[in-house]
DNA sequence: CAATAGATCATCT
DNA sequence: GATGATCTATTGC
């Protein structure tokens, strides 16, 4: 499967950051590891963050020392620490030369499970490797040094989706922010266990066309 | 099941 | 000095 996926190529990065946070769906995630080699996976979980509008995200405040790639160029990665202890896995895509990024937050493991097994001994099933953003860092081991780097070459590589059959691409709100927490720019696919936490009890639905966008809005802003 | 506490630090006010 | 795009263990129904 691996031979034969194409990377995707600049043009799909360049496009409003939703569209290109719910086509991620299905992408195949490859992380070249120095000592236990290909590790990869299939996307199954994402959230987009999207410009100034957007108080959620962290290009919200403008250009800092942290966030400046969200303003950079589209295809490449964002990692960021967060809470002491995890990092996260975005990739910077947006349409204009605003700014915009979307999380990886979960991963179906398709190879080296072992690795990653070893590496998040407190998942209990397979399916719970890379079900959340934090975990999907630790069992790839991304760190820091996976910050700022091209999609297209290793150790980073985002495949497109190989032409396999997968559930519907639905849509819910954000998880884990406090400001726009009504926005529906996380996306996954329906009944797929590795997605996080539980999608039950959560408002979603099945994803027609383009996803939501804020000029939409229908939904209530704060 | 659901709710909550604790771990732990880079970033920005 | 407070906050946060999280995870896990533990507690309580």
């Amino acid at each position: 499967m691996l031979a034969n996926a194409v990377p995707l190529e600049r043009a799909f990065y360049e496009r409003p950051t939703e569209v290109v946070a719910a086509a991620l769906i299905g992408a195949l995630l490859v992380v070249e590891d120095p000592v236990q080699g290909t590790l990869a996976g299939r996307i199954v979980e994402t959230e987009a963050y999207l410009d100034q509008k957007d108080r959620a995200s962290h290009a919200a405040p403008g250009p800092t020392a942290r966030n400046i790639v969200m303003f950079a160029e589209p295809g490449r990665s964002y990692v960021y620490f967060i809470y002491g202890m995890y990092h996260c896995l975005n990739v910077v895509a947006r349409a204009d030369r605003a700014a915009g990024a979307i999380l990886i937050r979960a991963v179906e493991p398709l190879a080296g499970l072992e690795t990653m097994a070893e590496r998040r001994s407190a998942a209990t099933r397979w399916q719970d490797l890379a079900s959340g953003p934090g975990k999907l860092t630790r069992a790839f081991g991304i760190s820091a040094a996976h910050h700022d780097l091209s999609f297209s070459e290793p150790p980073l590589r985002l495949l497109a989706a190989p032409d396999m059959p997968g559930n519907p691409v639905m849509a819910s709100p954000r998880i884990g922010i406090r400001h726009c927490a009504d926005w529906p720019l996380r996306f996954f696919e329906s009944n797929n266990p590795c997605v996080s936490r539980s999608m039950l009890n959560r408002t979603a639905h099945l994803l027609h066309g383009v996803p939501w966008s804020p000029e939409d809005t229908p939904i209530v802003r704060p």
